[in-house]
RNA sequence: GGGUAGGUUGAGCAGGUGGUGAGCUCCGCUGACUGUAGAUCAGCCGUCUUCGACUGUGGGGGUUCGAUUCCCUCCCUGCCCA
């Protein structure tokens, strides 16, 4: 019996970067590839058919969420998460391992799992390799990840290094306890920032048979010097390593370019839609903040390189006015855009990787963003 | 015309019955956000030469060392009665 996942890539001449293919049971996808957060299995505010016209090939779904709403045992009945959100492409789910991170105040770790409240109605819940595998099965996501446990990379060498054994023996149940021939399930190489550990870690998560490697725990406030860094111990251990990888939770449009020469081919990341509900679009010209009163008067695309709805139908002045009046299709046109506008940076990267023309492109891209990735769009704009 | 309740920083309020009114919520301005407890959060939001100073409680006048507070007068708004 063929696996249900396959993947095939060739190197580039740039750097350690990869283009490649990831054929799953609901589609291919191409990558590198960014993957929307559908947390609660909507992508926030935005339909398949929009996340379709915006060119996504494939979106992330949690684990934590709907095992508690509205439940996996639930979705299952229904016919599985694809026929539930009426998402007809690939699906990765996260296992939970983030949430274990970002509630951990609120439980407690021990070997065989991770207890903790729900941030729903307070009551007990427990994660195990186990669990996390059998939501996943239900929820019937191509991809699932294994149960991992990430901690702050500031913290003192020997917790990071706990926590990573313990990834690392959750990984073994998370493959032992996987049946489903249909889904795949990706590793997570832990480590924090520390270049031994992690090399440890590739070693560790690497050695076991599964369909993807992952590299967790990082853009969790670490230095991009840093992160990088990481990026090139873990591409040396992976060396010609065939499988996908997968760095989780990144990123910005800067980020990208640093971790696909590393040899990245999958991400996913809030930041596109969550900044997006707030103002946030990012365009041609870096960032734009459309609840800037200067906007009020611009009578142009948000982005006039942009061909989303968005752009196509709508001026800055509406968006800021939506965003003024609290209106909800805000939410909607600038999701939209600013998924349009990533899924069509990696469209450019893979193009870029294949002409040659990626050394322009992250020049035109980092210009427009700043080295940091951080700084505001006032240069580009007012500077003309 | 008579009576009554009011007039506080863009809006709405709090407070203050002789001893330092810049306090709140909106609105507004700006920023942050990286495997989403996030349509959230933070800072600013009278003026200025901004670790501080100054101005400001409807207008004007008076009493007082000192007035948002007491007195006189005028203006404006709501309500009631004619």
């Amino acid at each position: 019996m063929p696996p249900s996942i396959t993947f095939a890539s060739r190197a580039t001449t740039t750097g350690r970067a990869r283009l490649g293919v990831l054929t799953t049971p609901h589609g291919a996808i191409e990558t590198p590839q960014f993957m929307p957060v559908g947390t609660q299995a909507t992508v926030k505010a935005l339909t398949p058919g929009d996340l379709r016209a915006a060119g996504v090939q494939v979106i992330l779904a949690n684990t934590y969420h709907l095992s508690l709403r509205p439940g996996h045992d639930r979705i299952a009945r229904l016919g599985g998460l694809h026929r539930f959100m009426a998402w007809d492409g690939p699906i990765l789910t996260d296992s939970g391992g983030f949430q274990v991170f970002s509630l951990a105040h609120l439980g407690k770790v021990d070997d065989d799992g991770v207890t903790f409240a729900s941030h729903l109605d307070g009551s007990p819940q427990r994660l195990t390799p186990e669990r996390a595998m059998e939501i996943q099965e239900a929820l019937g996501s191509d991809i699932a990840m294994a149960f991992d446990q990430l901690v702050d990379a500031t913290l003192a060498a020997g917790e990071v290094a706990d926590a990573m054994e313990r990834t690392h023996r959750w990984a073994e149940r998370c493959l032992a306890a996987h049946s489903r021939r249909d889904q795949a399930l990706f590793g997570i190489v832990q480590g924090g920032v520390d270049d031994a550990l992690r090399r440890v870690s590739v070693a560790a998560i690497a050695g076991m048979p599964f369909d993807g490697i992952a590299i967790g725990g990082l853009s969790v406030g670490e230095s991009k010097d840093q992160m990088a860094a990481t990026l090139d111990v873990v591409a040396d251990a992976l060396a010609d390593d065939p499988r996908v990888r997968y760095l989780m939770g990144v990123g910005a449009p800067p980020d990208f370019f640093s971790a696909v020469e590393r040899g990245i081919d999958l991400f996913d990341c809030v930041l596109p839609t969550r900044v997006a509900r707030t103002g946030q679009l990012w365009t041609s010209v870096g960032k734009l903040n459309m609840r800037n009163a200067r906007f009020l008067d611009e009578p142009g695309p948000p982005d006039p390189d942009c061909g989303c709805e968005t752009c196509r139908s709508h001026s800055r002045a509406y968006l800021a006015h939506l965003f003024r009046a609290d209106e909800l299709l805000a939410y909607r046109l600038s999701s939209l855009h600013n998924v349009t506008y990533t899924q069509d940076l990696m469209r450019r990267i893979r193009t870029g990787l294949d002409d040659g023309s990626y050394g322009t492109l992250r020049e035109v891209v980092m210009a427009q963003y700043g080295r940091s990735g951080t700084r505001s769009d006032k240069a580009s704009v007012t500077g003309r």
